[in-house]
DNA sequence: CAGTCTATCTTTACCGGTACAGACTATAGC
DNA sequence: GCTATAGTCTGTACCGGTAAAGATAGACTG
């Protein structure tokens, strides 16, 4: 199969090889009737429009944006919080005509995904500052908005207040009475259950992770409460062995504050298991209000977070940072904090009425 | 910021450029000493690899591969079983360094993915045969492999057995004795509820949909069992509206067979809601097998499906149709459909130790 | 010591486009 | 009638690499 090339085209109408590129590019450049006659022989010769590689190479524009992912996108795409966040961002772009690569940060072999992958500019979502992967999209002088986690000093962020929600949700939970108060998270490595050791360096670097773990910990210390750590290793596994551990410990907690939503409902279920009733044996607090928040029945108590517009704010950061190189004189998108909100629902109040 | 190109560097160190390429892509090329002076140079000049559209033009290959989505990806990576195939193919891909780009399907503007984004090859990932898209993927003769979807002629399709799955399902729940049995699906458009309407066009074409169906029906008519058809809008909102709608009807059903393990999340509950049991007053089947689905209570009856495996096969048989392109004595990948499971749990058995 | 390798580097020729600066009309304005 | 102007099209010069074959020289073979 020989490729059909806009020489070839040029050749058989007669004009030259720019003026079918115009045809296909800048129709305004050359008249309709032209215009047409190319596009006619175009596609009786199967020309299939012009070659992705040579326009970006000639242009310096890709048409893509990449997002880079910290964790295995087993993990990561597994959860649905991060996938709605992926999705939103890409039906932001698709309006641009832009696809979306997803950016293994961690490099296996010799190929750098970061250094070797097309693209015009890039999404950091929720990794280790200190990736190297990082390191290529900034020497590659690519534009990169960084969501939940911290800029580079000049760099666009889009968070969350993760810390003033973890807070909320520990306050809540200390004003309905309670004071053995266990947090269900992950960072401790990869023994499930209740735990003494200290946060893995790594996982304090995901902001996510040390935010709301300050966040509950602000809210716990000003009632002069120390919390009974509980971790779940990070992996795709249920955490209802972690959960199961946590529930046998002597002066069981009352109540549990977890990591996200997804953990959380691990609990209720180990909870259920283990027969305790909830809210009334053990109250239970999400993050994120993911879909699960609802079905579950109590329903969660959780922290909103809104994650599509998060996804968004990251696009038209991202779709600014690419628009504002070609023309300077745009405005520099700011970092932006996204709100959070404590919804009170069954999983805590008890009351049914709260419980709709 | 002057780019730093391959040819600065040659002259700088005194060689041809084609050396310095070689530094860099073919390191057993040249003496290592050399190697390492370029190395050395590149690095001082701040040389940050060869450009990825460059060589892309230049050896024909991108490093990527598309995924192409039909329905807006704000709903799709909603959904955990796709975003886990999704994650997947990323990691079976990512040890061969190829990146995934996500590729809407429909068109927005002028722009076409599937005609304009670089990339290596595609995976029609549960299509409307009809989509254009595929047709360009078809008419630049990248490789494709059908997930979920039938391959037109010579395809590599990936596929489960929907039918024998839903087909269990039915005679699963008619075994228990169940005679007033609903459907609870989409696909019969924006209303949600019983629907006596007929199945979109659109998606019919959607071989999930049209497969289950065709299972259910198999069961159930065997059994001289009419179903109530149960409509749920395709879209991102809790189905929840739909289910109650349902749950209200005159001889309301006493087992329900759904398309998905989420919807039937949502129909468990609007029967609490509705301060129904599961599965006394109502027995429950979903499918997919999603992790919802033991964390549900009681454990939901569903059809497992691998959704992990089906991603490695479809990206195995990917990376061999582009590999075989290369070196057309590779045998080509076979169309593979992959067995399903019925798991009976307790939203339809009742008893206690099928519950675990 | 001629002949043949082997390792190392260079030369030539693309890959398939686009940007930008003309050049050549035809129309309009005065 | 002569010059601006706009509308079309062409020519040249890249974009930044890689493939494949050729050149050169020292090592090895018999």
């Amino acid at each position: 199969m020989a490729r059909v090339t806009l020489q070839s085209i040029a050749e058989r109408v007669g004009v030259s090889r720019m003026t079918v590129s115009n045809a296909f590019s800048r129709p305004d450049q050359l008249s309709d009737a032209l215009r047409e006659r190319i596009l006619a022989v175009a596609a009786e010769l199967g020309y299939l429009g012009p070659d992705p590689s040579a326009r970006s190479l000639a242009t310096g524009t890709t048409g893509t944006i990449g997002v880079l992912w910290a964790k295995e996108l087993r993990y990561s795409l597994a959860d649905e919080v991060s996938a709605r966040f992926l999705g939103a961002v890409a039906d932001e772009l698709a309006p641009s005509g832009l696809a979306l690569t997803l950016v293994p940060a961690i490099a296996e072999g010799s190929v750098v995904p970061a250094r070797d992958v097309a693209m015009d500019g890039a999404i950091a979502f929720s990794c280790d500052p200190e990736l190297p992967a990082l390191d290529w999209l900034q020497r590659r002088g690519l534009p990169v908005v960084y969501v939940d986690m911290a800029a580079p000093r000049g760099g666009v962020a889009i968070t969350i207040d993760d810390r003033g929600g973890a807070r909320a949700a520990a306050r809540h939970v200390v004003a309905l009475g309670h004071r053995r108060i266990a947090l269900f998270t992950s960072g401790f490595g990869d023994e499930p259950g209740p735990t003494t050791g200290q946060l893995l360096p790594e996982a304090g670097r995901i902001r996510v992770i040390a935010e709301r773990h300050a966040g509950w910990l602000e809210g716990l210390d000003a009632a002069g409460i120390v919390p009974l750590w509980v971790n779940q290793p990070n992996t795709y596994a249920d955490a209802r062995e972690a959960a199961r551990a946590m529930l046998a410990v002597p002066d069981r907690p009352t109540a549990v504050l977890c990591l996200t939503d997804v953990l959380a409902s691990s609990v209720m279920a180990a909870a259920a298991d283990a027969g305790l009733g909830v809210p009334g044996d053990l109250a239970v607090v999400g993050f994120d209000d993911h879909p699960l928040a609802l079905r579950s029945r109590p329903r969660l108590t959780t922290v909103r977070q809104d994650v599509e517009a998060k996804g968004r704010a990251a696009a038209q950061a991202l779709l600014a940072l690419v628009a504002g190189r070609a023309d300077v004189t745009l405005s520099r998108p700011r970092s932006r904090r996204l709100p959070v909100q404590l919804e009170v629902r069954g999983s805590t109040s008890g009351g049914v009425q709260l419980d709709r």
